[in-house]
DNA sequence: ATCATTTCTTGACATTTATCAAGAAAAAAA
DNA sequence: TTTTTTTCTTGATAAATGTCAAGAAATGAT
């Protein structure tokens, strides 16, 4: 599989170049240790409990990030669409368990390379360093914009917010998730949907 | 002041040693671009609004993160204990105005290394890049921390929590700042630590 | 030490939202 | 298509917490 490039090879490169210049040797020994993983619709590519050591790049569909509260409530913290980096960041970078389920909520394919390979490529290339830095710094920048919207926007403006920024997706979530992502019950968002209408 | 160590320096030194090997010519190099800055308490060392452009390092005191939500009301969303890192992080990355107020809670220095400069080294440095990348990861994992308190914990349990890791500091606090950082109002938290005591 | 200001506590009341239950609508399976 | 299962909506009620107001306590200033 290594050395041919198909769409999620160009679209990775494409993804990565915004941000470093990865080298051409880089590239190559990246290549030589990423894998190609089919994911089916509600595959778990995390589990709680697990811990997390690979790291994936998709290009298409989307992940919900969820966990069970103390009532075994499941409550979605997250949803993250193509393309972009998807792990259980945490579990990956400290070796502990994840908390979260990462599921996928369509058919996708992953481009994954396992913590280990990774690290030593981080070693060996300070561009894919910086890489890795990009990226623990977009989380950060994404965690700031969540807690933020969790409290400062009521629920109605973020599933508001949801239904402009991604209509399409919104349509295919069961309300429940979208419910429990906003922080409400599934009554009360139900309540808010009619309201709006 | 530079070439000469003293408490913070040490401090400092030994802080980071834990996560990556600073060679010395890269140590010579930071000693040389950062300074030593005293802060009152009450200080802000970024106000909301301000693009923060330095990164501190302090080993006495804490700080208080807060902004002022659609009300007008201060929401405190966390403290950070000595000894660490202190910044407003996403706005020192991306360069855009700080969502939030970072103040001191207790007179206290910072070693205090600006942007460009600290940006230079990490360049020079790949283990300066790896400290950096270290940095992000550990605000990633604080972030996740705290959204987990946030959404999981009750205010009781975590104002129990914060009275059992940092008794001393929390008889400071003014309560109305704990209360906001728990979620709930003065009021609340005052019927809380009735029914505590 | 006294006064002034801020912070904290308490009660009464209003508001919000969860919970429960039951039926309607939609989706999945046969 | 028909049946079965799951999801969504709606109303009634209960519980939790915010808001307002007033007094107590603590803190800071003169």
């Amino acid at each position: 599989m290594s050395g041919i490039y198909n769409d999620i090879y160009t679209s990775f490169h494409q993804f990565v170049s915004t941000m470093v210049k990865f080298p051409e040797d880089a590239w190559v020994k990246f290549k030589k240790n990423a894998t190609i993983k089919n994911i089916q619709k509600k595959e778990h590519l995390v589990k709680e409990g697990e811990i997390c050591k690979s790291l994936g790049f998709f290009n298409e569909g989307y992940f919900r990030f969820y966990y069970f509260n103390k009532n075994a409530d499941e409550i979605t913290l997250n949803f993250h669409f193509a393309p972009g980096f998807i792990t259980s960041y945490t579990s990956f970078i400290s070796g502990h368990p994840s908390r979260i389920f990462v599921q996928a909520m369509e058919n996708t394919q992953i481009l994954s390379i396992n913590h280990t390979a990774l690290y030593q490529l981080m070693d060996l290339h300070p561009q894919l360093m910086k890489l890795g830095k990009f990226m623990a710094d977009k989380i950060a920048i994404d965690a700031e914009e969540h807690l933020f919207n969790l409290l400062n926007s009521t629920a109605e403006e973020r599933y508001a917010n949801l239904l402009q920024t991604h209509p399409a997706y919104v349509r295919h979530i069961p309300l429940r998730h979208i419910a429990s992502y906003l922080g409400v019950s599934p009554e009360t968002l139900s309540r808010i949907r009619r309201k709006i209408k």
